[in-house]
DNA sequence: CCCGTATTTCTACGGGCTGTAGAACTATTT
DNA sequence: AAATAGTTCTACAGCCCGTAGAAATACGGG
């Protein structure tokens, strides 16, 4: 999974926290921080396709896009990453394991005795 | 934490596979693939402790290097650095037990009771 | 069907990071 | 003090990302 930019994480924010799709200008205006042209959200939602973390919607005339994946979703794919590349999956869960809260280890096991 | 390049990351897996450290000249010899001269060992050993990825002894003729977390350690913080970035840290970790195997959601729960 | 406007795609460039290594410098050994 | 081994400095090309103007395309109205 290819890694996010600055300004790429600061558009799949917004489309994680969309409701509805949302067209390059809808995230021009929700970002009035950085005054983007529309070109740059268009190039930049263009690589985030191509990534494979948005789905657009050609048929909408301006293009209305989605994050592909949730961002929960996202963010357990990323840690699974990470995972996967391990030679010694147990030893890495059993650090991972090892660094969280008591009150997360909780939240652990009541996920794993299927709540 | 920063992202590694593929040369540092290759140094690091021969770093990790290693039981005692390596001097520049040992980790030139450990990829005998990719002919690499010293100086580039050495300008990637040099980032990467800068990144504080390796620790050096600059005591020896020939500094020797390890890497500063064990392979396993890294893996789990880099997991934790994903978890950390998440709002809702219950629902990635949700989703991220939910693809896990059966045996793993064993495993995990093993070491969640302290085996 | 043609024009103007809205929208998208193409092209471009600067900056930072990485792979790569020669040049210059420093330390060690005799 | 010189030769040699080792380290740091400097450099550059290539890629990715932020940024956006220019060029192309599509659409609505006459």
């Amino acid at each position: 999974m290819a890694t996010l930019g600055e300004l790429e994480r600061s558009i799949m924010e917004v489309l994680w926290a969309a409701v509805d799709t949302l067209s390059a200008y809808d995230l021009q205006d929700a970002m009035p921080d950085r005054k983007l042209a529309p070109t740059t959200i268009l190039t930049v939602l263009s690589r985030l396709e191509k990534k494979g973390f948005v789905a657009r919607d050609r048929a909408s005339r301006p293009h209305r896009y989605s994050a592909a994946a949730d961002r929960e979703e996202h963010m357990a794919e990323l840690m699974h990453e990470v995972l996967g590349g391990a030679s010694n999956r147990t030893a890495v869960l059993e650090r991972f394991v090892g660094q969280v809260s008591a009150e997360e280890a909780d939240t652990l096991r009541r996920i794993l005795n299927g709540r």
